[in-house]
RNA sequence: UCCUCCUUAGCUCAGUUGGUUAGAGCGGCUGACUGUUAAUCAGUAGGUCCCUGGUUCGAGUCCAGGAGGGGGAGCCA
């Protein structure tokens, strides 16, 4: 099973006794006499003090210990009293993995920009930052499934590769295996793609709602939860050309028992980072963003406000303020007007009945003829973090839509079907999990909560 | 894609109205110190001033174009 980890060995009581330890070397300091070594394993945000004499070790191993190598170190476990750390591992044993160049390797002790750490993203996993960011991201994707597992919902595996364009949430990345050069022409002079792999056009997906709502058509409650591409051209510290997106549907749920499960779902989140993230919270929250862990705190316990569209298009127009874009009914809403409403409200706002000519065709119709059943939820600063709606299931609205919409409708047979067959309410949404991430963690770039990120001109790593 | 700001040592940055040899802190290296906590102290090395072209007796500094990055907006999660 391995040696223990760093975060088994400070939380450890066994004093006096002997231990083997594997990690990378964060700091080295001391003299002839004394030698202290920081070593961290990721396991945890603190690091070990590993204690060495230097009389009992070649010069040279000491030497090459330095800031980056992997060593590993046999020694006792020992109590420290009036310091920092509650144990530290006086060293019997000091062996060298590999060794990091001092001179070349581009961690130092000191801090270092996120903008540099982006240009190093094969080493950032290494830094303080960058380790509780990962950890984070671990605990925050469990959470989910056990959310959840807990509640009944089965976790299905959507297709990364389709072939409907009918989505309509993006630009999309085209999946082929044809010569990208000389590639087969039909009698138009077109590009044939009955000669491409699948013997159509097919992209990466963009959403995996549609598949889901097939499966929940079936299971009851299901959700999805897995890399979404959209080749936007997009250059904000919110967006990702590959990103994950959790995808909730559920059966006989209305728009209500929809925010319902958005907002419970989302405060279980936070609450849960809280429980279990203690530690690298309260590191980000001292390095980055020192109202982190109350915001945390403030959004788990809160209610989240919610309102229709044209409610927040009367509250905005009230409120009498000057926009850029001006307010009227009808027009999506800006960043400004969402910032005013977040701000108003002091907290996460869940608006719903959008007029149905911003929003897709799937969403269900309100009597009114003007508007549809969706909604979003908007969190402070990072904005719309969630976008769902309840699901039109009535078959000849949702073809008659699909028509006014011109959307190819013989490429959605399948979907159509389930209206025609046993067709029931339901609803659901996506979260964006970058997004999330971003207000769980303080961090404000969307690049520095996913391990590589990809955006416009960018795949690198 | 649009607007805007930035690019000088390994990192973070200063550099005056255009003027001699481009600086600092940190990091690296060398040395000192028997318990340090991003240790401290002394010394030392380290530069394609993003690239290309232009103005000028003279450009890190001014002008034009390009590249890369940050922030804001749009698209959205």
């Amino acid at each position: 099973m391995g040696s223990p980890t760093v975060k088994e060995l400070l939380a450890s009581t066994a004093y006096d006794t002997n231990v083997t330890l594997n990690g990378w070397v964060r700091t080295k300091r001391g003299n002839k006499k004394i030698v202290f070594l920081a070593v961290n394993d990721g396991s945890v945000i603190h690091s070990i003090q590993v204690v060495a004499d230097p009389t009992k070790f070649e010069e040279e191993l000491l030497r090459s210990v330095t800031t980056g190598a992997a060593v590993a170190v046999t020694g006792k476990l020992v109590r420290t009293e009036g310091r920092d750390q509650p144990v530290e591992v006086h060293a019997e044993k000091l062996e060298l993995y590999g060794s990091a160049d001092p001179a070349s390797y581009p961690l130092q002790k000191k801090g270092h920009s996120l903008e540099f750490l982006r240009e190093i993203a094969h080493l950032r996993p290494r830094t303080n930052t960058f380790g509780a960011v990962l950890r984070i991201r671990h605990a925050l994707s469990y959470a989910i499934h056990t959310y959840f597992n807990d509640r009944g919902f089965f976790y299905l595996h959507s297709p990364i590769i389709t072939g409907s364009d009918a989505e309509g949430a993006g630009e999309m990345f085209r999946v082929t295996t044809l010569d990208a050069v000389n590639p087969p022409r039909n009698k138009k002079g077109h590009v044939d793609f009955k000669k491409d792999f699948f013997g159509k056009e097919t992209n990466l997906t963009v959403s995996g709602q549609l598949e889901g709502e097939m499966a929940a058509l079936a299971l009851g409650k299901v959700y999805t939860f897995g890399p979404t591409f959209r080749a936007e051209n997009s250059n904000t510290p919110r967006h990702l050309a590959e990103f994950w997106m959790i995808e909730p549907e559920m059966a006989f749920y209305d728009i209500h028992d929809n925010m319902d499960l958005a907002e419970d779902m989302l405060k279980y989140l936070v609450a849960y980072i809280l429980d279990h993230c203690a530690d690298d919270v309260a590191f980000l929250n001292k390095m980055y963003d020192q109202e982190l862990t109350a915001r945390l705190q403030s959004a788990a316990a809160s209610t989240f406000h919610r309102m229709s569209y044209t409610e927040a298009i009367d509250l905005l127009t009230a409120s009498g303020k000057e926009f850029e874009y001006p307010v009227s009914w009808g027009a999506d809403l800006q960043k400004e007007h969402e910032n005013h409403l977040v701000d108003h409200f002091k907290g996460p706002v869940i608006l719903s009945d959008y007029p149905r000519d911003i929003k897709a065709f799937y969403m269900k119709q309100n009597d009114d003829g003007k508007t549809v059943r969706a909604m979003d939820v908007l969190f402070p600063w990072i904005g719309e973090i969630i976008g769902g709606s309840q699901r039109e299931e009535r078959h000849e609205v949702l073809q008659n839509r699909i028509r006014e919409m011109n959307i190819p409708e013989e490429s959605l047979w399948w979907y159509l079907e389930t209206r025609k067959y046993g067709t029931v309410p339901h609803s659901g949404f996506g979260l964006g999990f970058e997004r999330l991430m971003l207000f769980v963690t303080g961090m404000t770039n969307i690049r520095d909560v996913i391990p590589f990120p990809r955006t416009p001109q960018n795949a690198e790593f």
